[in-house]
RNA sequence: GCCGGAGUAGCUCAGCUGGUAGAGCAAGCGCCUUGUAAGCGCUAGGUCGUCGGUUCGAGUCCGACCUCCGGCUCCA
């Protein structure tokens, strides 16, 4: 048979070659640093057989980056990990063990917890297997067998895999240790030069809370010690980023144990935030959406008409008043706004209709959920209710992905689409979710949007398409959404008198689309380490005199410099300039102005963050500026 | 909420096996009058997260709680 390889070139092979007997015959160098195969664009076992025709590309420890190539490397540590643990702890239960972004993990049930201090050890067990060296064997059993094999191992958690594994079930092992693993593997552990334990942590079997927590252990492994230096250093270097780390050095928003998950904005935090706020009224105002104001706490007879009595009660803050009365405090904008839109009769010509507010929420995350900004209890979405026909549903959800892509082209933010489906809670039909489900998938493809499914991840009232980021150490928070809803609006009896005289039912579109303004300037700050962009800037320009003499020049300049309407400041402290310099670099400010002898409000010293220096007058800096000081315009 | 870890000055951290706390930076004051990333000196600053227990004596040992960190679950 024939083989196509990566150069075009043809490989002949005897039939039922493996990828590995393909390695050999091009070469023995070849073979013994082979990690895997990818056959057509996809990972394979070396040790499978290849197909005529099959085009086949083979992956080396030298594919350092390659991160097929890696999860090979890292799911076959994983296994060491599992042996070293089942020969230091007798009694454990196994689990699974795949490898993962940046490293590996795997699940134990262990009969006695563990603790850090026993990662070393760990660690030390699988130090010695390598210096031993494990090559992997692949078999193939029937499922019969390998419920026997299992079983008679006293494995429960593998036992429930194999009654439920689709395909051929293949088992890997090394040494004396036998796991049930679709692979692929290493030939052998020569390739695992590098190898470090991360992390213990608790993890749900089969990631649901209603079942048992597992001990999960955490590490990394590489192809040499300088790529793991080098994995370890880029951690150090994210950790700088982190925005918690920057809120601080910057000097923007604390949190404190009196309110746990609310941030205090500090005077240079809440710039940000009234910068972004601004922009989304100055949008919405161009888009057609009207600002209003619903209360924040409502009866809990609301809630009940909402649905969140009964889907959303244990994430919200409840308030009892005098015997009888339970008040909650809002959690999202809708129900309010659906008071709103039905204190009237409603004709088609009021539609659609686009209610905008950025209200203070609040929801009772788990205390073990809060993060930062990108998780908080009190929350302020840049939410809108659009209430509009059914045959105006396209439209609409038009108008909200177009706003979508300005507003993340805007930040040069690219985030991942996920349409989320009907969950297990949802409140109507199948044959409404048909619809609503349908409608934001045809919006996705009209505006050829990628998109992944998030299959049962919808509201409980309506499908979503979410726009998902990553933050600096690598998590996924969801940012903007955009949910179609035929639930709550009947649940209101929310019509509208139709050109034929006749009621019609509603429907709203649920959008928040930076998401909320925490989180997204959580996010912002990330991935600008805090080097925000003018407008958004919280000190814009700082004035520096030279010495004591220049004080009350460089006082005038930052005056007119605040007439021309930017956030400028003087930093007059008795420090070297040098020194003042450098604290203004820390607090990242864009321009700095430095003023002495040499200078006039014609001929001013300017200094760009970062250190680029240039000569120019008050009015021409100015002129500079306004452009970028501004909110952006489309 | 669950698993693991941590909480000492505003921040970053030291404090060995129990004997009433220390550094650097920041802050305040003074000196220096500064030219593009840290000038010098002095001073002040801590109920050692909270509550309880063991002990002659607890930052240190034990327990409960609170908060934070890393995960899991959940979500903007």
């Amino acid at each position: 048979m024939q083989i196509l390889l990566p150069d075009q070139s043809r490989l002949e092979l005897p039939e039922g070659a493996s990828g590995l007997e393909a390695a050999r015959t091009i070469g023995p160098k070849l073979a013994e640093q082979a990690v895997g195969v990818r056959v057509n664009g996809e990972l394979r076992d070396l040790r499978l057989p290849l197909s005529d025709g099959e085009q086949i590309e083979i992956l080396t420890t030298r594919n350092s980056g390659d991160p097929d190539a890696l999860v090979v490397l890292r799911h076959s540590a994983a296994h060491l990990l599992a042996e070293a643990v089942r020969r230091l702890y007798p009694g454990v239960k196994i689990a699974i063990g795949p490898a993962i972004e940046n490293g590996f993990y795997y699940d134990f049930d262990f009969p006695e917890p563990i603790a850090e201090e026993d990662l070393a050890r760990i660690e030390e067990e699988m130090r010695r297997e390598l210096a031993e060296g494990r090559e992997w064997r692949r078999e193939e059993l029937e499922r019969d067998e390998a419920r026997r094999l299992f079983t008679e191992q006293e494995e429960p958690y593998k036992v429930e895999l194999v009654d439920e594994a689709e395909g051929t079930i293949s088992t890997y092992s090394q040494g004396d240790f036998t796991d049930l693993c679709r692979g692929p593997h290493l030939i052998d552990s020569k390739p695992v030069k590098a190898l470090k334990l991360t992390a213990l942590a608790g993890a749900y079997w089969r990631g649901d809370s209603a079942n048992k927590q597992l001990t999960r252990i955490y590490g990394t492994a590489f192809f040499s010690k300088n790529d793991l230096e080098a994995h370890l250093v880029r951690l150090e270097e994210a950790k700088k980023r982190d925005h918690r780390r920057l809120g601080a050095q910057l000097d923007l928003f604390h949190f404190d144990e009196h309110s746990p998950g609310s941030p205090f904005w500090h005077p240079r935090g809440m710039t940000i935030f009234n910068q972004l706020e601004a922009l989304r009224l100055r949008e919405n105002a161009r888009r057609g959406y009207l600002e209003v104001k619903t209360p924040l706490i409502y009866d809990k007879a609301l809630w009940v008409t909402s649905g969140h009595w009964e889907k959303f009660r244990e994430n919200m803050f409840l308030i009892p008043v005098g015997e009888e009365h339970v008040y909650g405090i809002k959690p999202m904008n809708c129900p309010g706004h659906m008071l709103l839109f039905g204190s009237k009769l409603r004709s088609y010509r009021d539609l659609p209709l686009r209610y905008a507010e950025a209200a203070p929420l609040h929801r009772n995350e788990l205390a073990g959920a809060l993060h930062g900004l990108t998780r908080v209890r009190y929350v302020t979405q840049d939410d809108a209710h659009l209430f509009c026909a059914k045959d105006q549903i396209p439209t609409e959800l038009d108008g909200c992905l177009d706003y979508l892509r300005y507003l993340y082209g805007l930040f040069g933010i690219e985030p991942r689409a996920e349409l989320s489906t009907r969950p297990e809670n949802k409140l109507g039909s199948d044959e409404e979710w048909d619809f609503t489900e349908g409608e934001l998938r045809t919006a996705l493809d009209r505006y050829s949007i990628p998109y992944v499914l998030g299959a049962g991840e919808g509201s409980f009232y309506g499908p979503k398409i979410d726009l998902h980021i990553t933050d600096v150490l690598g998590r996924s928070w969801q940012m903007g959404t955009i949910q179609l809803d035929a639930q709550m609006p009947a649940r209101f009896g929310l019509t509208y008198v139709g050109a034929d005289n006749r009621e019609h039912p509603v429907y709203v579109i649920h959008r928040a689309l930076l998401g909320s303004f925490e989180r997204f300037i959580g996010i912002l700050l990330e991935h600008t380490a805090g080097d925000l962009p003018l407008w958004l800037a919280p000190v814009q320009l700082r004035v520096i005199p030279v010495g004591e003499d220049h004080a009350e020049a460089a006082r005038a300049i930052v005056e007119g410099l605040r007439r021309a309407g930017f956030r400028a400041d003087l930093d007059d402290r008795a420090e070297s300039v040098g020194r003042r310099i450098r604290d203004a670099e820390l607090e990242k400010i864009p321009r700095l102005v430095v003023y002495g002898d040499k200078e006039s409000p014609d001929d001013l010293a300017v200094r760009e963050r970062g250190g680029a220096q240039s000569r120019k007058s008050l009015k021409e800096l100015v002129l500079e500026l306004t452009p970028l000081s501004s909110l952006p315009v489309s």
